[in-house]
DNA sequence: TAATTATAGTCAAAGAAGGTCAAAAGAGGT
DNA sequence: ACCTCTTTTGACCTTCTTTGACTATAATTA
């Protein structure tokens, strides 16, 4: 683990799973001592990382007793998880949230490594070659199209 | 060995050796300072001779904890069989084309039927949404960066 | 209710990597 | 010498992370 921000987030993932694989309750300032950084880093892992493409929910409260609440989207019903990726994708997605939208297929596991990196493969920029903003139109179609295909061939 | 090119790219290739013959991490930076020069000449060495074609597969991250990954693959008949369907893609292939060899990836067991699937329908007249000739154009560009994934995706 | 305290959120600057590109330098061949 | 190809360098760019000052909100206390 190379830095802070990825061993916060392996941490909170850890957190997670123990407690059910579902929600994780945390207090900011706690881990940000724990891990002795500041605790708007807590904000910056959770903006990166625990996003809704990434399949996460974020609730929070400030003041006396405030915490703040991951939890993670359920996806038992594989056809209400990709529809709301679709419906994230909507008519443009720029490449940060493709691949956390491709992350989160692969570790919900509806798709396989080399899947993702193909798919990966195909919505890059380089690949696209194309300019702002035809590529994110044509990032989400592609998607859209991909995300059909493992649905129906899944049954 | 007469260059500093040429003694880096040795020096990765013991690396990688050592390490089980798989893989290596380094730091830019770090590598420069250890052979004295700048750090660029890392890029241009990996540019040079640690390409798709030479058999390995790179990947990096910038920012804090950056790094960058140099992964040997598997080079056998494989290789050969994919160079020889990227050259005919070439610049441009229509749909009818890009079917047919997405097909024969899948017969020669390079790719799965579900892989195909997905890449086909990333392919897809309808999906890509645009006029010829950039649609075949485009069509190349997914199909070969999706060639070379397949390349160095397996395990 | 007002003030205080306890939390969390936002945002932008600074820092830490790696990437690109083209000019300069070097090596070989004719 | 001249030309071409490869290597070396460095200025500038992009991306990701870390930090901290300032803000917003909720609970508690006076």
């Amino acid at each position: 683990m190379r830095n802070m921000s990825d061993i916060i987030e392996h941490y909170l993932k850890q957190l997670i799973q123990d407690s059910g694989g579902e929600v994780v309750e945390i207090k900011r300032a706690h881990i940000a001592e724990k891990f002795d950084c500041v605790p708007s880093q807590l904000n910056y892992v959770i903006k990166t990382r625990f996003t809704n493409e990434h399949g996460y929910t974020v609730e929070s409260k400030r003041g006396g007793g405030g915490y703040i609440r991951i939890t993670k989207v359920e996806t038992h019903s594989k056809s209400e998880y990709l529809a709301h990726l679709k419906k994230l994708i909507g008519d443009g997605v720029s490449e940060q949230n493709a691949n956390r939208i491709i992350q989160s297929m692969f570790e919900n596991e509806v798709i396989t490594i080399k899947e993702a990196k193909i798919i990966n493969a195909a919505v890059e920029r380089e690949t696209l070659m194309l300019e702002l903003p035809y590529r994110d139109t044509l990032r989400a179609s592609i998607l859209r199209r991909v995300i059909d295909v493992i649905l129906y061939s899944e049954e």
